[in-house]
DNA sequence: ATAGGGTTAG
């Protein structure tokens, strides 16, 4: 039954249920524009769900191409819910082994945070393609960054691949680079490098990218640098950021920041990740007026806005240096709410530091955004030691008592 | 006439 299905999806789409017509058409053009200006809709009755329901409540039926359009919509947790009716509506219309649906369900999963559909959607696929495999281990990978406990798992599926008839092609390849980066996984990131050129793929900047991120991560920095020589290209600034950011992770701090200066010789335009990096390496660096110049320089100059990495490292490289006024000028500057990283990043300093009041104010900010972290309790209790408020320290043992299931 | 998969930071 299935197997019919299948072969009327993907070898016969005419003989679909639902036709592809004029009407169906011109909404899921209308949906597309949607989904491929990439900005917020101007109100929430022109979000491609609403237009999907509109198109409904006039009577059209959708097509084939429609829920791929629709499913990429659905791109935060918070969207699970609505993916899961639109599957439903999927099954109902008769879609549910179209290729291209069953891909587009998959990452809907995947971008909703939820492996487990995307598993379960991908397990029903007989023979899934090219595509469809790339993107359940696009999905494994990413989990793999949340749940630890999976990441390794998800490399042996990788790495003992058992493709009869569907070969990994660079769009695998990259991805599965980039989760030996974030593993250090350097073994294994040999072999996919050594499977690269078995296979004669070119390593064009997009797989250079992950090549010098993998080995930059993995420890492999004359590797990273090798790789990042011999890329044809040199106008790509990812690949200029992945080298820009290795090189200030293993403290090449002058090399860092002369490539970047390189970079913009070359006339490649830096993004808010290159002025991370640099700003990175100027805080490992204690080069504290540099990396504030580069801060500056990229909202002035480039209109670039921080982020909140952005704000942490300013924070981080203040606090490193001592200047715990400077790094609480940052805090009150930021245009959005500090988190914990920024908290944890003045805190560290002001520990340095030996300033007692700041240190209290950072775990008690800390202590509210994760209220079950004993760490900062512990800590602020002996904060309050340090300062004789013995009332305070029973308070805080008490209130950590009280948070422990 | 329209459709699915990739890289840099954290």
């Amino acid at each position: 039954m299935q197997g019919t299905a299948k072969l009327l999806s993907s070898t016969h789409p005419a003989l679909h249920l639902s036709h592809p017509t004029l009407e169906s058409f011109i909404w899921n053009t209308l949906m597309r524009a949607h989904v491929q200006s990439k900005t917020r809709p101007v109100s929430p009755t022109h979000c491609p769900l609403s237009i999907f329901l509109r198109m409904r409540f006039h009577g059209v039926r959708p097509d084939f191409h429609t829920f791929p359009f629709l499913l990429q919509s659905f791109s935060y947790p918070s969207y699970l819910h609505s993916g899961l009716c639109i599957h439903a509506q999927i099954v109902q219309f008769g879609f549910p082994c179209d290729p291209f649906v069953q891909t587009s369900l998959i990452n809907m999963y995947s971008s909703c945070g939820n492996l487990g559909f995307a598993q379960q959607v991908f397990n029903e696929i007989p023979q899934p393609d090219l595509p469809s495999w790339n993107s359940i281990i696009n999905a494994n990978v990413k989990m793999g960054l949340v749940n630890v406990e999976k990441r390794s798992h998800c490399l042996g599926r990788c790495k003992n691949w058992k493709l009869d008839d569907v070969r990994p092609n660079e769009f695998t390849m990259s991805v599965v680079l980039s989760a030996c980066g974030r593993l250090g996984a350097l073994e294994h990131g040999k072999w996919a490098h050594a499977y690269i050129d078995r296979c004669g793929m070119e390593v064009d900047a997009v797989l250079g990218t992950s090549l010098i991120y993998m080995y930059a991560k993995c420890g492999g920095i004359d590797r990273a640098r090798w790789v990042f020589n011999k890329l044809r290209s040199n106008n790509d600034v990812m690949a200029w950021s992945a080298m820009i950011s290795g090189l200030g992770m293993h403290g090449h701090y002058e090399e860092c920041l002369d490539l970047f200066s390189k970079m913009m010789s070359h006339g490649v335009r830096p993004n808010a990740v290159t002025f991370l990096g640099v700003i990175c390496a100027c805080v490992h660096g204690g080069l504290v007026s540099q990396g504030k110049d580069y801060f500056n320089r990229m909202s002035e100059d480039f209109g670039i806005s921080p982020s909140i990495q952005h704000y942490g490292c300013m924070v981080d490289l203040y606090g490193r240096a001592g200047l715990i006024d400077e790094a609480w000028d940052v805090i009150k500057s930021m245009p959005m709410e500090p988190d914990v990283l920024v908290w944890g990043a003045l805190l560290s300093g002001s520990r340095m530091r030996g300033d007692i009041e700041t240190c209290e104010v950072a775990l008690k900010k800390l202590i509210e955004l994760e209220p079950t972290n004993s760490g900062a309790y512990v800590l602020l209790s002996n904060v309050y030691a340090k300062m004789g408020r013995w009332k305070d320290v029973r308070h805080v043992r008490d209130l950590m008592e009280d948070k422990r299931d």
